[in-house]
DNA sequence: CCACTTATCATTATCGATATTGATACTAGA
DNA sequence: TCTAGTATCAATATCGATAATGATAAGTGG
């Protein structure tokens, strides 16, 4: 019988990545903060090279700004910004929905089921980062699956800053996030998904982002306008 | 009066990643070629960290995949990705258009304008590359004067892909390339945005998109389809 | 012959030290 | 006092060497 261990190894700059990452997700280190390397390397008990790599990751994702020689800060965040976020989000993953809906997943199916159920346990965990870089790697899937490899890092990061700016200001009450539902949710839009209507596939997509994002950001959902979840591409 | 000189220094990480970025836009390095972290540090004579940093760059900018410990490869490309990025730069620059159209360029004009005459620069030295690498410079210039500077990278992105598909099939006579419309045909694009007129504004830069893509890749702007570029977000 | 372990190899990942840069405070001369 | 030049400082950028990893080939007991 195979014992579990905690996980010893793997890259350290993933950690220190993922570490800086929460942090700057759950604005405990609040937008223009400073990140120093060294400062950084010390703390983690790494080399500032390792650090590097970690900034130059959280860089690309647009959640710090470097600039060279004079230093790395968190950027800002506003509204507005999610605001574009969420429509482009809208925009690519309708047409994965509608690719989908005639293709079916193929070869990623059993990767989304896996991908729902640690969902399902990271909600149970009351893990917020951990149920966000799921979803988010859900979602990435589904547009995987849709063939569309290369959006999948542009959908990362709209997400990833629709998650920074509903995280952010959190407005969500903690049961909703315990809620047992956000389970069958997302078995249901995978059924819709792979239905074989396009239209229908659309439609569930559009919901299912309307509906999470108005409960977990009131605010941001009233910003972007309900009528933009309605309308069919085609 | 002040000399010019070869401009020495700079980072070495960035002319690494110009070296690299060229070779895989003009398929020197075709799909799936391997990229060596040791061996490049001996061609471009740095060590291999410097290498490190440009090859995190093109794995983020999505030109290489780099999988732990397993190495570094170009990544495929193909017409419907291209597709996709198309119709993702269109839906994110109509926004910025609309947006320019009512609150104007800002301190962004200055810029812009410098952008504009290097483009003509670049063109009037048959510099390919270097036309490019501005002209997405200038539509990012654009979306930062628009106020949706996190737009930018995925803009950059978008245009960068579509830039390699097209530069990657070259089906361009050299003459259109030196053609002296170029400076004119982006000096009226920006009339056109400035204006005042939203609807007006998204016009222009679905024309000017479609037409510069028409030219560029006439397969690949069939296969998004001419009348997606017709149609008014609004 | 086959499952299982071990060795080897190609390649990336990490480290600690040093060089470079850009901003700012300081200083000497007109 | 002003100003050009210089020293200092806080940072990142780079280097060369070494460690860790994953794939695969080679060996080993059954």
């Amino acid at each position: 019988m195979p014992i579990t261990l905690p996980r010893i190894g793997g890259r350290k700059s993933d950690l220190v990545y993922d570490a800086l990452k929460r942090a700057i997700l759950f604005r405990q280190m609040p937008p223009d903060h400073q990140l120093l390397e060294q400062e950084l390397s010390g703390t983690f008990g790494c080399s500032q090279g390792t650090i590097r790599e970690a900034l130059l990751r959280l860089d690309d994702d647009g959640l710090v700004r470097r600039s060279g020689y004079r230093g790395t800060r968190v950027t800002e965040t506003s509204l507005d910004e999610a605001g574009e976020m969420v429509r482009i989000r809208l925009s690519i993953e309708r047409g994965v929905a509608r690719r989908i809906a005639t293709t079916g997943l193929g070869t990623h199916q059993d990767e989304i089921d896996s991908l729902i159920a640690r969902m399902a346990e990271a909600h149970r965990n009351d893990d917020l980062y951990q149920g966000s870089e799921l979803d988010r790697a859900f979602h990435c899937a589904l547009a995987a699956a849709a063939g569309m490899e290369l959006l999948s890092p542009i959908l990362l990061r709209c997400a990833l800053h629709i998650h920074r700016f509903t995280l952010g200001s959190v407005e969500v009450p903690r049961q909703f996030f315990q809620e047992a539902g956000v389970d069958a949710e997302h078995r249901a839009l995978l059924d819709e998904l792979t239905c074989g209507d396009p239209d229908r596939a659309e439609r569930a997509i559009s919901g299912h982002l309307a509906h999470v994002l108005g409960r977990w950001s009131p605010s941001l959902y009233k910003s972007v306008g309900p009528v933009v979840f309605e309308t069919l591409r085609k």
